[in-house]
DNA sequence: CATGAATGAGAGTTCATTCAT
DNA sequence: GATGAATGAACTCTCATTCAT
């Protein structure tokens, strides 16, 4: 028994690691960068032993968006201090744009690139997001109950909230607000109006 | 005479002819797919001719963007009848997250893919979208100047509006509302609901 | 008569343009990005205009080699000032050494690539070299008539001499004398070290 | 044990078996005629295992210039069996000539072509060529220091001796020589006494 | 005289993946 | 469990050259 945990154990620890390099890969330089070789090499194995933890790339990326999941839920526990539910909803709304500002690649993986999501289609459920899209509904949920928002149901609320959050910092980040004519700076200003701005306007 | 128009007719055929391959190519096999070389068997030219037409790849996905471009301003132009400019602004909105839906390779080239967009950092200009943009911001610019809408200025109100609705099309077309464990047809309905609702919200 | 003429005149102007135009490219941006369509670019013609005055790229590389050598030949003549035949032969040999340190991509056309040099096969003759060979020829011709050299015919003596140059500047243009472990200022002098030595050891 | 050595052998005769296809390639069909793909071709590889076994083309080329220098030392050690040191430089000098001559892919390779030299340009150091010239260093070094040649050290003496050397080589193999209106043979024996010479000139 | 249009051939390089060991 | 070796299939892009007009 002993044995075969400490073998579960192990196989745990390798994919951390991989996992680690893949995510450092990401962050420093890029997605495009991060190849099977490349990953294999920055820990100091050969790519053929990636394949012994993951049966293809798409199962890996999957897994480092899992750990994106993690820092993410993390950054919204930090936030979300505030005893009243709509101003806990407002801190997990400025955290979401902020980090999504602040970390596009891992954005990217987490809600842009569709790679990963093949391993979601084969199992129809996307357990990655899981918690921190269940502490964003429990904070729209306690919201909802004391009649805080303008919405019918928490699902409703949940599609427009997260898709407001997602627009704002998907635009963003693939330039598209170049339209707009606005500095870095300007644009910083208006986006993080933008987010106070519509959380004031679902407020009943 | 005749002959400099004729030439410059069949230099611009040649081109419509390379962007409707390379959109082809997009919206049947993806964007991976579309490389010059497949892009130029569909045609039945050599890859170094696609080169007598543009410099590079990301000058082509420009182009075909401007396509999708014009498509997209002419599904506005069909979709904006109503007299009341609100009403109108609702219409074009729901036209935008319903061609969003139904051309998501096209979307993608629009809004998402990075590539296309590094010819708009040299020249600091998306001239593409300066049509349909400006379409969108002259509808709400009607609102705004009879007071029908709760923002400050226009391009406060621009960015919000294009936000919530590139969040709705984007999340769903890159999978990422599977977490809400809807089936296609509930989706549908909560992202038309989302989107009249939210509509409604920002009105006066 | 005068049409011919004028005809002749025109098309000798056409070549001198593409000339220049393919020096400019060698100096200035090195040998490797000399391609036709680059050359026509710069003088805005087509490439194919190019194949009218030129068979193909090894013809036209011998036109510009020749005009090289005319700008050797006038660094010649500049130098060579001394009364003495000798010290004239002393003076050539510094402003060859000089010519090919300072003008490396025109050196590399006249003296190391084969491409120009197809045609002399053809035609057994390298013309564009004749007057400045020449030159050369005669300043040694005249310091053997007065046995003020070394070597017993002055065939002998322009191999060698020609050689030694030769070599100092193709050896240092190559970096090839990197293995010398010197600075580029110590090469420097050594470099005008060995001619001047050179050139004394032959003298009698 | 064994494995590990067997493996590493089996690594070595592999990256042999390229060096060779390589330099096949140069030696019979010239140096542009040796692409990666060609080279892999002739192996019967595919284009990808060469980049196993180097990260580049020009790595590559270091290996075959490297190969090229262990035929020339062979070819010095082979000549120079005189007791007598300069006698000694005689023989090296004329193997060096011979070699060029019979060689002359291979002395472009080592001597002319400068793709092979951007790895020495990475690290300052040109390994390939160290024993050879070390070599030859020795041979001047012992004629120094009984006092044979007209020289004052021995970098002088090197880079004087091994320019005349190329020289020859050099305008000989680039056809530059055609200028002198020379039959093969006449040249032959005209370059054979030009070194001869020299040599002779250069003794105290 | 000049060229616009076109191309075949080819370059170096990278990738995800497989499989015998 | 780990890997060394290998690969097929791509990729973007450039070149000298031709030919009908």
């Amino acid at each position: 028994m002993g044995i075969i945990e400490r073998r579960e154990r192990e196989k745990e620890d390798m994919r951390n690691r991989i996992i680690d390099a893949a995510m450092e890969m990401f962050t420093t330089e890029g997605y495009e960068a991060a190849s099977i070789r490349k990953i294999a090499d920055k820990i100091e194995y050969s790519p053929a032993t990636i394949y012994l933890y993951y049966k293809d790339k798409d199962e890996l990326l999957y897994d480092v968006q899992a750990e994106c999941f993690d820092i993410l839920v993390q950054h919204f526990k930090k936030a979300a201090i505030a005893k009243d539910p709509y101003e806990r909803l407002q801190q997990i709304c400025t955290a979401y744009v902020k980090f999504g500002w602040e970390h596009p690649e891992m954005y990217d993986l987490m809600f842009t690139i569709k790679a990963p999501m093949n391993k979601v289609h084969e199992n129809d459920s996307w357990k990655n997001a899981d918690d921190t899209f269940g502490f964003f509904m429990r904070a729209i949920h306690e919201c909802m109950e004391l009649g805080l928002l303008r919405f019918d149901n928490i699902y409703q609320a949940a599609l427009s909230i997260w898709s407001f959050g997602h627009g704002l910092v998907s635009l963003h980040n693939s330039c598209r607000m170049t339209i707009m004519q606005m500095s870095e700076e300007q644009l910083n200003v208006a986006i993080i109006n933008a987010n106070e701005n519509y959380l004031k306007t679902i407020k009943k």
